[in-house]
DNA sequence: CCTAGCTAAGAGAGCGCTCTCTCACCTACT
DNA sequence: AGTAGGTGAGAGAGCGCTCTCTTAGCTAGG
């Protein structure tokens, strides 16, 4: 395709200047005369002059990339596309590095080969990295080498982390449900191993606690077939179950097609309460409730906090989480309406 | 944070031996001895040594970026977040690029801003550019400027696109909905501007045409909003519509948001179909018939052709949709069931 | 015993760029 | 007329790394 791609040391070479004069008119610099700009751009129109990057970043010693490393979103990689919390991650992300010349890349593990991975990724990071999913071990091995990095939903204890107060939510979402009217409600958990899932049970359970209410509950994946294979369980042992919080809209979204296939109405029969407000939430029928997690404003305070220099070890950012209400959650419908 | 980052001088100094020696033993070299070896290795442990990306690419003459850059997305950036499309985009590259020492370059250009950055990204891009949702003049002024660019979707005629048979799509599930017995098929096509939507608007007519149908078209964004928006406006047209084609699943959601409110059963009363597969195909109630467009393997396609060194002007590559059918789309309900 | 042939490791030349230092030249003020 | 001050441009020193070239130090073979 090309020879050898044109250095400044040519463009310079074919305005008939220096290699400074060069860089100085390519950088917008002052102190050139309107001359030599036009004859340095002319050259650079001409060879089709692109400055390398890593040569202006050693010179510059400005090394402007923050790594995103999320793990196991896919196993097959089509996985990942059906995740809407990693996009908004992204944007998050994005949103925080629009005006810095700091460029965001994007890193996915496999769940089994993420160990030789991340310390690859460690050794090469600069800026830092935002850890999605990244389990403990994992990213105290990470933090062990290399101290720029921010964890997105707590994890390992040294490692700094910005997380959201998921008991807060999973209580609210239960408590709404309480409020409603609902008396026998349904959990569909996340996985076990996971720490947001894991506060989201202790919300959950507190709430059940405290208004006295049985314990319901069935887990699987963070995913739309475990929410719908739980819920079709629960269904099967509990058929008088009248709510579903699920940790996940993604589960939810299961929840409520499983709960359309054993010929429940939502929310006339059985209401559900999501987790994330996701597009999910806003995309299916009947719009869902949901605890709404500000993925991005989480996303861009980690990045904003990685362009800082980093937080110390155990550095906590902590944000609130909201129940949005829609229409998958109400009260129940006047008994014979069909 | 860090007085200076310790470079290899630095660890070579520690160990007492020479840079080379350091290079040698950090890059697996062969040709170093035992003892040398470990005194290297605790060097850099000691000293956290983490080798310059920068310095390493220029030295080895190897720049080993890809810029995924899309624009529109994030008016707000919120709502990149809340599109089920670029993640999957994103999906597809990385998968293509597992196994290679290659990085993904995520960059979003607000539909405004475009001009300037586009000109600094075609010339900061180093293996090239991955196009998504960039219009024509944008996408040729990119190639004007830096020839390693593959766009997703066609765009401007000279520009490298791979792209998806959409009118053959677009056929498809119309005439899969005249198969079905539905007469009255509305359309909900996508923003004018926009190459895919033209496709499918092509592919919609020419069915529409070859089975005598009427032509009941609205359309707007490829977002909910707008099928919410344009399905709502067109059952107060024609309320005897029994079908919706949408250009996007997004806007397939909405199309069934706007039925229920409107008292029409899905898919009793009337069927729809959605085009993407995306995870709202899925994740919607009931899970939608819609036109699977292959986006992971197109944008592998776009990154492998990126790695071989970029494609010719007015190359192409085209993939082959699927109608995927699920439950969105039946035959009309027997009269009067409830 | 001398030299060919090997391995380990140092010296040093870049990679392409930016930036400081320096100089030549010109204007303007005393 | 002499010097201060300003401006445009070249020379050259790195930035941190890798890699080739070269040398030192062995072992082995004639």
């Amino acid at each position: 395709m090309q020879d050898r791609r044109p250095t400044i040391e040519d463009v310079a070479r074919v305005a008939g200047v220096s290699r400074a004069t060069a860089s100085r008119v390519i950088n917008n610099g002052r102190g050139t005369s309107a001359e030599a700009r036009s004859r340095v751009h002319q050259a650079v129109d001409r060879l089709g002059y692109r400055p390398n990057p890593a040569a202006r970043m050693l010179a510059l010693g400005r090394t402007d990339v923050i790594d995103l490393v999320a793990v196991g979103f896919e196993a097959d990689s089509a996985r990942f596309g059906t995740n809407p919390y990693l996009s908004r991650v992204v944007a998050g992300a994005l949103a925080a590095l629009a005006g810095t010349d700091t460029h965001l890349r994007v890193r996915l593990l496999a769940e089994g080969a993420a160990h030789r991975s991340i310390d690859e990724i460690a050794r090469t990071t600069t800026q830092g990295a935002i850890l999605v999913n990244v389990p403990p071990p994992l990213a105290t091995r990470f933090h062990d080498r290399c101290e720029r990095v921010v964890s997105l939903g707590a994890t390992a204890d040294r490692v700094p982390a910005v997380e959201a107060r998921n008991a807060q939510g999973a209580h609210a979402a239960v408590t709404h449900l309480h409020d409603l009217g609902r008396r026998r409600i349904a959990a569909v958990h996340g996985p076990a191993g996971n720490t947001c899932a894991a506060s989201r049970r202790v919300g959950h359970l507190d709430a059940i606690r405290a208004t006295g209410l049985p314990d319901i509950t069935g887990d699987g994946q963070f995913r739309r077939e475990a929410g719908y294979r739980a819920t079709a369980r629960l269904i099967a042992t509990r058929p008088d179950i009248d709510a579903v919080f699920a940790a996940s809209d993604l589960m939810a979204a299961g929840a409520i097609q499983a709960l359309t296939a054993a010929g429940r109405r939502v929310p006339d029969d059985v209401s559900v309460v999501g987790f994330d407000d996701s597009v999910i939430a806003t995309a299916v029928n009947p719009p869902m409730t949901t605890v709404r997690l500000p993925v991005e404003e989480m996303a861009a305070a980690a990045t904003r906090t990685l362009l800082d220099g980093g937080a110390a070890a155990r550095w906590r950012l902590v944000f609130p989480v909201d129940l949005v209400v829609r229409a998958s959650a109400a009260g129940a419908a006047p008994a014979g309406t069909t």
